[in-house]
DNA sequence: GTCGTATTGACAATCATCGTCATAAAGGAC
DNA sequence: GTCCTTTATGACGATGATTGTCAATACGAC
């Protein structure tokens, strides 16, 4: 008898990673793993909150949605277009833009050559008070 | 009678907190909180874990001390020069060198005052392999 | 439909960090 | 030196994000 064709399932298409998904293309802000459980369980999408950690970790190695810190160490995902680039963040409100500095990238990369570091990557953010926001505080 | 006199003292010398600075001041790296208290109990030096905490935290809002947060989120320490200035860190040893780039500051600040932030701070650090771990890797 | 495997989710475990509060020490006055 | 007020310490418990476990479930190929 010839054996099962053996044929790998990468990764399955389910209803939670999909809510997720469609989630984040929805929101344009970064968002806490915490923050979008909470809002998926408000809209009836039952999932669990490991379910969520597994999958915007997933997707964040697959390059799907990028990850920062906040201040006090919280992680917080996005989805964002796929070219490299970096973000300006509103710390009040998450405002967030994104921000293209090919000369950054440039200078980053030559430091780092000119002090014999190799396989270099860099972070970059940059944080601050949105026009809106402003204009609230007075 | 007479009150006695009202002096507020702002911050003491401690022997806790002169060891966190001394051990501080030897070190080129990043080290986490955890660490450096680890490293204190080694030499004798006997200092509660709290106290490492509060008083990396002191430091660090003194500007005495710079704080990173590591890929996994845990804060990491490092005494470092008053001017501003950023960091190229190996991500295998943690040698650490400090790089100034005056453009990038002002990018950063052009970037941000065209999309109408303000109150503006920013985080840059450039991670890589420093050419001793990347001899070892081979 | 069946089957093998990837995925899920409730729950426990981990781990850095912070809060509490009684005790100890600093340092100025005398 | 002693006294006194205030700050600092540290043991320990609390917190909260994140990860691990593992039996039950759902996907997708056939």
């Amino acid at each position: 008898m010839i054996g099962r064709m053996v044929t790998p399932v990468r990764v399955r298409a389910t209803r939670q990673r999909t809510a997720v998904s469609d989630l984040l293309a929805e929101l344009s802000d970064f968002r806490s793993a915490q923050d979008i459980h909470h809002l998926l369980r408000g809209q009836g999408d039952g999932i669990g909150l490991s379910t969520v950690y597994r999958t915007l970790q997933t997707l964040s190695e697959a390059g799907e949605v990028d990850t920062i810190q906040t201040a006090d160490g919280e992680s917080v995902y996005r989805k964002c277009s796929d070219l490299h680039h970096h973000h300006l963040v509103c710390r009040e409100c998450g405002h967030t833009v994104e921000v293209a500095g090919p000369a950054v990238e440039r200078w980053a990369d030559r430091t780092a050559a000119e002090n014999g570091f190799t396989d270099v990557s860099h972070t970059l953010e940059i944080f601050g008070l949105c026009a809106e926001c402003r204009g609230k505080q007075r």
